[in-house]
DNA sequence: TCGAATATCACATTATAGTGTGAAATTGCG
DNA sequence: CGCAATTTCACACTATAATGTGATATTCGA
């Protein structure tokens, strides 16, 4: 999964849950900016940054086999 | 997931596969350091050299909905 | 058991992720 | 239309991930 597919995935579960940039950001304990940056596929976030945003998100980061057909 | 689950099974997955540390870095295109650092916990990756340590070994980092038991 | 391969570790340096500030766009609702 | 909320953005700064080097441990087969 490419850096701006997660930030997609992110910024979709976030409008579903009707939250803010700056709501999720302050769950998460990340900055606006940092949010923003991974949303629109301008960062390249760290592991521990993407888990808060994930639990606050009701999602999870996993490493999964990849199977050939996708 | 937790930074440290994350290195262990890499780890478990290179250990299968039979690659050294120097050479999945190699093949990765990382540093043994940051393999090893990796693989011990020590380190909070991105999702850049996750998903180059990933490629490798036919795995892919996934952001999935958690469900309830997990 | 001895030696080569492999893994662990410390340390200094470089590259870059994350923050803070403040301002400009954009959106959307009264 | 106006106005407030929200998002996008630039910039300088700080924190830290990633690298390079070299040394020490550990593993493991000949």
């Amino acid at each position: 999964m490419l850096v701006s597919e997660i930030g997609e995935q992110i910024k979709e579960r976030r409008d579903t849950l009707g939250i803010t940039q700056p709501d999720l950001a302050e769950m998460a304990g990340i900055s606006v900016n940092t949010l923003y940056k991974i949303e629109t596929g301008q960062a390249n976030p760290t592991l521990k940054v993407v888990n808060k945003i994930a639990r606050v998100l009701g999602l999870e980061l996993r490493l999964a086999t990849k199977k050939p057909g996708e």
